[in-house]
DNA sequence: TATGAATGAGAGTTCATTCAT
DNA sequence: AATGAATGAACTCTCATTCAT
């Protein structure tokens, strides 16, 4: 997911310096652990950098964040920025796969556990509603939709990317929860865009009026909004 | 409304090069009357790069988009974009006001004319649903929503001035369609921002997958989460 | 001649700000001479500027030579160099073709005004000549065909316009030195190579060690070797 | 030869990035015996780089080499290029050295063992028309050239260097090869530097238009230059 | 000695803004 | 009021060089 940009190269692929942490059969006449240490360092820079980078984007929005600013915040030099990523689109790139994995893992860690179909349901209702409140994260999911609605080129794919992630987890983790929707492809992808369209819309507006818009009324709107469109599947199914 | 922000405040981020240190954002309203003819071919120029700005910010965002590309879409150079607006700040903000005009002028037309309150009660839902496919007028709410939370400065003052517009509608244009509410300006700014919410996640969603939010999906959901939140204004009040 | 680059645009084309002199009919309304007097000015910084460049690319060579010398060279700041060219890579190959051009005059110039045969002929040797001790010409020639042929997607196209460009001086302005060459175009363009050769080996070595090869050592043997080439092609004709 | 330009000479142009005072020169030659398993294996490395340089030096010339490139082509690692070299320039400089010291023990080899002075004469001159074809050894030397007069302040010792080094193969092995030049150090000089303007000439323009100046243009037309050259030192002498 | 992550100076380029006209 | 050349700050990205391992 997310990993296939323009040229077809993976970003993998794009970053310089970077090495896949398996190796297999160390050479002969080098050391055993070439610079293990080394390694698990980069890993460190480049978790760091990512985690900067996430807090600059989602403060200053993709297009007026600076990669100064997002090695300064990681307490690293613009050099180490350009040597574990291409440039300023391939990080966030990056950062949306990353949090789509995030999402898998916690919609997987909170739901299927669970024994109960009903309050699997629950569960789910909950975690999304829970998702109100990261305004950060919905911030970057504006952000990310507005750089592929602006980015033509990439459009399709990044739209099919998001969903793909997104229908996955619905799919596998949430078979079972929405029996009638199992195969419908199509109308997950759409409740799930609709969901999102809350949650992105109330997340800006919280941030924009939080006085007007504050917890309590969204508290006492979204939810119910949320069932609207969940039912809505049902009904029609 | 948006009238005065006057003075001294530093927006570092926003833009490169040397910067205007006064953020002053005056009315796009006419002057006195320097002389007719004058003032008409000024004005031409004006309207035009105004509707030049809304399409490039639309287009590219605000961050993204160029004077000269704004000048260039209204066949004039940049030297005429600095002859009318202090700078891009100043255009965009100039816009809301604009729109915000806008939006009181046909809500005054469409919904002021009914003499049956349900009448009108439906000529006002009919014309917030419509908007939804005015998605660059979403577009550009969104990007004036992310900007007013970027400038924390200005943000107050942004948010104050874009609830006072439309809260103005809705109170004097208005009063009598919600009986229950007259005098309740918190309430009434709520809804504002919830409905705003919703179209402005919805225009985003749709922009960015319109295969699978497509106009069906949008009319199937969307009115009823828009009545889900009128109802319950209705309900609690 | 050197107009056509990579993309099929002229040079002309490439730049910005950049405005064919004659534009016929001024637009009504409009000043009659909408900026005769900037538009000589800008004449003038655009001039500087490939003196500069000139100047720079010969003292430091083309992949060492920075824009910022250039333009303080000619006393204009970076900005203004980007209004007049696209890059390093276009003020050096329009550089190109106005040597080109300023040979064809020269040549013009000093052989055409002759009546006798025998005295063109001994002009267009003493041009020749000449030119060994304009070594920032040749050294500007050195770093041309190194440029070409260490960029194989323009380095036929930049090889042909060259050519062309000598070749069409010879055979219009010279036809008749050289009868039993007319219309035998391969040849001429193969000792206009070696003359070539020639010129820049000798221009390269005296400035490398002037000492030892000095002026006098150069007028010994250049000629000669000069007649040699020339020569050659009449006796093998 | 080649050996110490040492000490304290800012050139300023010659490179970005930190950059390293002290411009020495060191041989390339091997130090004492360390250990000579270990010595075997730097010196494997050492002269894998010296290849790599070679090659893409005179691919991209001197200015657009980079470290990176000449490391990955010799298959190793930035950090073993700087524990066998200084920087770029000394790794230029030593590539400098190998190669007189190579032409030194062509010309041995293939001249002095002859019997004849007829002979040697010819094999001499053979060997040089060979050169020709060596474009990218010529383009080196090109390299080279440029690189002395862009570095005033090496620029004599470098000129000294090289031509000491040429024309001590010149006296001692070809001392009887022209008698009456023995001791006209002056004289012989100035001659290989016009032998060296005709290959870096001709191989220049020849890599720049291969179709034009082709191989049969070349034979047909150098040999008889060179002689030009050598006869005249001969006729003056 | 060799590795390669990291640094940081600096080059190329863009563009908001100014200013002479 | 309008033009557009020019400015210069700021930004992205590159790469010689250093340094911990």
């Amino acid at each position: 997911m997310y990993i296939m940009l323009e040229g077809g190269e993976s970003i993998q692929k794009m970053s310089r310096g970077r090495r896949n942490p398996e190796q297999g059969i160390p050479l002969a006449e080098e050391e055993e652990q070439p610079g293990l240490r080394q390694m698990l360092k980069s890993e460190k820079t480049r978790a760091g950098l990512l985690r900067a980078a996430e807090k600059i984007f989602a403060r200053d929005g993709f297009e007026a964040s600076r990669i100064e600013d997002i090695a300064a915040e990681a307490g690293r030099s613009r050099g180490a920025f350009y040597a574990n990523f291409k440039g300023k689109t391939e990080v966030f790139l990056t950062l949306r796969t990353l949090a789509a994995q995030r999402h898998a893992r916690m919609v997987r860690e909170r739901v299927l556990g669970l024994q109960d179909q009903e309050a699997r349901y629950q569960a789910l209702i909950g975690y999304i509603v829970e998702q109100i409140y990261d305004t950060q994260a919905q911030l970057l999911q504006i952000e990310f939709k507005l750089f592929a609605l602006r980015h033509p080129k990439m459009q399709a794919r990044l739209a099919e990317m998001h969903l793909e992630a997104s229908t996955r987890v619905n799919e596998q983790e949430l078979s079972g929860l929405f029996p009638e929707k199992t195969g419908r492809a199509a109308e997950m992808r759409c409740s799930t865009l609709e969901v999102e369209a809350l949650l992105e819309g109330f997340a800006l507006n919280t941030r924009f009026s939080p006085d007007v818009l504050d917890e309590a009324s969204i508290q006492a709107i979204v939810p119910r909004l949320m069932a609207q469109i969940l039912s809505r599947s049902e009904a029609e199914s």
